[in-house]
DNA sequence: TTGAAAGCGCTAACAT
DNA sequence: ATGTTAGCGCTTTCAA
């Protein structure tokens, strides 16, 4: 029941050409009378037609499309992220086919067979915190798709990666709860296979140090599933309020991880900042409604999907293989709450 | 520097056998003998041969994709929407390309302009809050591109819709807020184009009705930018203010619009309950951590993404054109501030 | 300057 | 049961 579009054949036969013709006007090649292509043109504007992408696709072996794997669109961070992406991406005509590993590692390598099934000509990955293996990746790469990392990143792969300064964002937030006095500081961290939660609780170190701090590994816990579980974050707020001395401070190193503390605190009922102080990195944009105004490191998401997606297109369309790969690094902004 | 894939032809070159023997064993054709099929599948599967979706698409002249087009994914509405989506298309091999039209009517057109010249077989659309002209949608709709409306439906073009009962939602908020006392209830709406407006609006005024109130209309204010603008938010916040004598509550007929007069009044200082009480739709999963609990109206939002996926590739796959029209009702749920 | 023909990967009607 | 061929819509040699 789908509706027949008008073919360069159709255009052809209407005006007495062959479709050879027709393709070099609308191509716009030289090889071609001013006139016929000026009557082509106008016939082909008339009935509004549109190539087929799909025959432009088989004959260019080029999908023109690239694929997004995030851990789940409705985060706020990864959101803005996507948004940078298309922003790119749709300018130079590629479409954006958007998955999600909902931090889980069998999620993340159907997710890419599918990606794969469907001929991207390229991937953006934030991996899942589950992600350890990184084989589907690798055999990927190696038969040749280009991939270009961002946030979460991977150290075996060599292409072009995007990130933010993830050691000095979290020395940043760090050292604000230090300068306010908190001494024991806890972090709660994401997977500790991620390349942002090595980063990041370097940093928190890095800052209690500063402090003549020696960092205490207990006051430290690591999320496996990122937050996509509640309960693991529960279960780390449980352990730090058991730990004597008791900490007094939080730093959440991912979005999740932060409103998952918050609201963990908040079931316990204690009280944010008088019992516990909070800080993290967030993108969400209702942060500051949040009972409890923290502040928080915030990442420029959009910039880093448009980053990313830049330096994948190119390496889409550079005709020889690319050897020289950057990897780009973004500024955090400490955001205190509105008053 | 792509990576050739293995096609049919290569497996019909090594196997000493023809292109269309090789696609009936990999088709489960019947006229062919076990042996074949065994040997072409054992040697595919040796290659990890996946079939050029490109090509088939080119072959069956559909494209196995499907266009969404929401206000934005950074929404927890419409994030949870596209995750039942995407369960759906998955799962029955469609791949989901989702557009943003920002409740901007211009970028509404283009990117439907855009989704139709990637071909896709269906549409699953929630309008913007600026879309009054439906000449973009009707003339696809003519042409034969299924279309499946959600959430914000529109009554001229006679398709599948799957909403939930905005007016019963709207109902129970209000009353909610009756029944606490409230009698000065004003409300924040979207644009008036919107059927959801209509609708929530009509069941915010059954309620005060109800309660023998006469809906009063200086307490209504439409936001035609559905709240993406907080400079629009801010107006209607403060004329009601104006407004003699003072509303006491707020009715929010979006999620949007709920934490936007959340802004706004925390801004101005205004003490929610206290100073003004506050409720809406909304499914964000932030709500119980706002510094003001609210109740909210919560929508089933992964199954309307799943129920209008069903019944979009019901249309697609159809056989024969359509004519009998479900407009399917799921309800709404009045979540309550955890104590 | 234009047309004819091949080919991208696959399926299916038509031989054999 | 298997092979040959045409064709999906388009571009691009190669001929004219």
């Amino acid at each position: 029941m789908k509706y027949k579009a008008t073919t360069i054949k159709d255009i052809a036969k209407a005006l007495n050409l062959s479709t050879s013709t027709v393709s070099r006007a609308l191509r716009d090649s030289h090889e071609i009378s001013a006139a016929t292509k000026q009557t082509v043109l106008e016939y082909a504007a008339k009935l509004n037609f549109q190539p087929n992408p799909i025959a432009l696709s088989l004959k260019e072996r080029k999908s023109h499309s690239i694929g997004v794997i995030v851990a789940e669109i409705a985060n706020s961070f990864f959101s803005q992220i996507i948004n940078g992406i298309e922003s790119v991406a749709n300018e130079k005509g590629y479409t954006v086919i958007i998955s999600q590993s909902h931090e889980n590692f069998e999620k993340e390598v159907r997710t890419l067979q599918y990606l794969a099934s469907r001929s991207i000509d390229g991937l953006l990955i934030s991996v899942s915190s589950a992600t350890n293996d990184l084989q589907h990746l690798k055999s990927m790469y190696q038969s040749g798709l280009p991939i270009v990392f961002f946030d979460r990143t991977v150290e075996e792969i060599q292409t072009h990666k995007v990130m933010v300064d993830n050691y000095q964002g979290a020395y940043n937030a760090t050292l604000h709860l230090l300068e306010q006095g908190f001494r024991r500081i806890a972090c709660v961290a994401n997977s500790e296979h991620l390349s942002i939660t090595k980063e990041r609780v370097g940093g928190y170190m890095a800052a209690l140090q500063q402090y003549k701090i020696e960092p205490d590994p207990t006051l430290i816990k690591y999320c496996f599933h990122g937050g996509m579980l509640l309960e693991e974050v529960e279960l780390a707020v449980k352990e730090l309020l058991a730990v004597k001395p008791r900490p007094t401070a939080i730093f959440a190193t991912s979005d999740k991880l932060t409103t998952g503390c918050m609201r963990v605190l908040k079931k316990h009922k204690i009280a944010v900042p008088a019992a516990m102080a909070l800080t993290g990195f967030s993108n969400s944009e209702l942060i500051h409604l949040l009972h409890a105004p923290i502040t928080v490191v915030q990442q420029p998401a959009y910039e880093m999907g448009q980053v990313a997606t830049e330096l994948l297109l190119q390496l889409i369309e550079s005709k020889r293989p690319v050897k020289d790969f950057k990897t780009k690094m973004l500024q955090t902004k400490l955001v205190f709450p509105e008053k």
